[in-house]
RNA sequence: AGAGAGGUGGCAGAGUGGUCGAAUGCGACGGUUUCGAAAACCGUUAUACCGGCAACGGUAUCGGGGGUUCGAAUCCCCCCUUCUCUACCA
């Protein structure tokens, strides 16, 4: 139940029960807030999400109002197609008296139509707002708790170094062997944007080809796609509305930079019916990420610890409901297979309801073990989304049987390369250079930095 | 950025105000035929929402949004996008 250090490991996939075939019902669509309400006020409740029993109970209101209304404006528009239809064999046959008097009820039908139509539309912006407003059910293995400090620790793996009395934090370690310069970055463009110099530099490319090649032998196929993203995107998987200020954003285009990969490879597939045959779909993409992260400053951001921008490799896989869980577990185990042939020391964390994403429904984060600062750092976290995405992305396979329904959809960091690189530089400085691991000394054309 | 021409179902491609969710061809699926297959023939072939246990019925959708009209794929306006030429660039 509690950490287990299991320094001799192979990657041990987590076994997960089938909750899948479960939760996969378990869509935030009007259909499921319908039909198992209180399972889904008591998702929210374990998400922490405080207004969820007044959310719903106006999202279910103004839905019986919805379809009061459409089916009323339904019918309107109904007898006023068949008196269209009437009057056009009126004007042919030439009885325009005929035709006059069917149009003083297609005037009264038409006055009708056009007044629920518009409040239909009205109605049906409040529920969604009210909807999107709504962060994803969590699945059943996710813990209760509020904050980082609940979440359960699944498994360590590797033995932490131990550094002698005068190691450095990466950020001085950075300045000793001058690879990356911040000051040169504010000069530039502003605070946490760094500028990656000679052997710096090359150690990005390294592990950006590093981890695509690793990817893409795992059976993930590689894109590149844009960085700048149009609102439909951003609504797509769910940073918008959510997280609009977390993202820059180009006013005169309309244009959000993206925070992750996740966002333009998972719209890629938005309004899709994906054939099954295609089914899991499996793509990485290597991207820089920009985050505003407005108002966190101090320690804990010190140095690589969190950048407006850096660079990131991203996996995602669309799978049919059945598989995902599955799938989540051989994400986790490929990024675990990274950080093992970088040799640092990491664990495996299970968030709790509190700590998790607005539209995940189990995340997984994985921490290196940054060694001079002493602390543990976020360097990935794989999420299932199950359906929540999908149904904003309306991203569909036919199902047996010829039904349409909606996939799930997931993502993790393969990796994210900033405190991948802190923790490379803090684990492994010697007193004449950093020793990288052996994994990347082709990649970087060099072993050692200094 | 300027000028011009386009955007119709899985694809190709008709359709310029009336019974058009949309001809035709191809493809796909089902059937007849066949020992089997091909060919031929017959049929089916979208998505969303509403009502219904269901069968089914209704509404909407011809790039997106708005408008004119009793009635719009067809007319008008705005936006997106593709192509050609010019301009600019990598």
């Amino acid at each position: 139940m509690r950490p287990r250090s299991r320094p001799e490991g192979a990657a041990r996939v987590v076994f997960l029960p089938t909750f899948a075939r479960i939760t996969s019902r378990f869509m935030l669509q009007l259909s499921v807030l319908r039909d198992q309400t209180d399972l889904v006020l008591a998702g929210l409740a374990k998400k922490r999400y405080a207004t969820g029993p007044a959310d719903v109970a106006a999202i279910l209101d103004l839905d019986q109002r919805r379809r009061q209304l459409q089916t009323s404006h339904d019918s309107a528009q109904a007898e006023a197609n068949k008196l269209a239809q009437q009057i056009g064999g009126l004007m042919k046959s030439g009885d325009k008296a005929g035709a006059e008097t069917l149009k003083i009820r297609t005037a009264e039908l038409k006055q009708h139509t056009q007044s629920a139509a518009a409040e239909l539309a009205q109605v049906g912006k409040e529920q969604q707002q009210l909807l999107y407003k709504l962060p994803n059910l969590p699945h059943a293995s996710v813990p209760e708790g509020r904050a980082a400090a609940d979440n359960e620790v699944v498994r360590e793996h590797g033995a932490k170094p131990e550094l002698g009395p005068d190691a450095l934090p990466h950020w001085d370690l950075i300045k000793k062997y001058d690879i990356i310069d911040f000051e040169l970055g504010v000069k530039i463009t502003g605070a946490g944007f760094p500028v990656y110099k000679g052997q710096g530099a090359r150690l990005q490319r390294a592990l950006i080809n590093f981890f695509l090649d690793e990817a893409r032998n795992a059976g993930y196929t590689e894109m590149q796609p844009p960085i700048l993203v149009n609102e439909a995107s951003g609504y797509g998987t769910g940073q918008l509305p959510d997280k609009e200020g977390q993202m820059y954003h180009d006013a005169k285009d309309d244009l959000y930079l993206i925070p992750t990969a996740e966002v333009p490879l998972t719209n890629i597939y938005r309004d899709e019916i994906i054939p099954v045959e295609k089914l899991p779909v499996r793509i990485t993409g290597h991207t820089p990420c920009f985050r505003r992260e407005a108002g966190s400053w101090g320690a804990d951001v010190r140095g690589l610890n969190r950048l407006h921008q850096f660079d990131k490799v991203e996996i995602v896989q669309i799978t049919e409901p059945e598989q995902s869980y599955a799938a989540l577990d051989t994400m986790v185990a490929h990024i675990e297979s990274l950080l093992q042939k970088l040799e640092l020391p990491y664990r495996v964390l299970r968030l709790c309801g509190g700590d998790m994403g607005f539209t995940s429904a189990l995340t997984y984060d994985l921490e290196v073990w940054s060694a001079a600062q002493g602390r543990w750092l976020e360097v990935s976290s794989a999420s299932n989304f199950e359906t929540y995405q999908a149904n904003r992305l309306k991203c569909r396979y036919k199902a047996e049987g010829g039904k349409t329904q909606l996939l799930h959809t997931l993502n993790g960091s393969a990796l994210a390369l900033p405190r991948i690189v802190a923790a490379l530089l803090e684990n492994n400085q010697t007193a004449d250079g950093i020793e990288l691991p052996a994994v990347l000394h082709s990649y970087c054309g060099f072993s050692k930095i200094g």
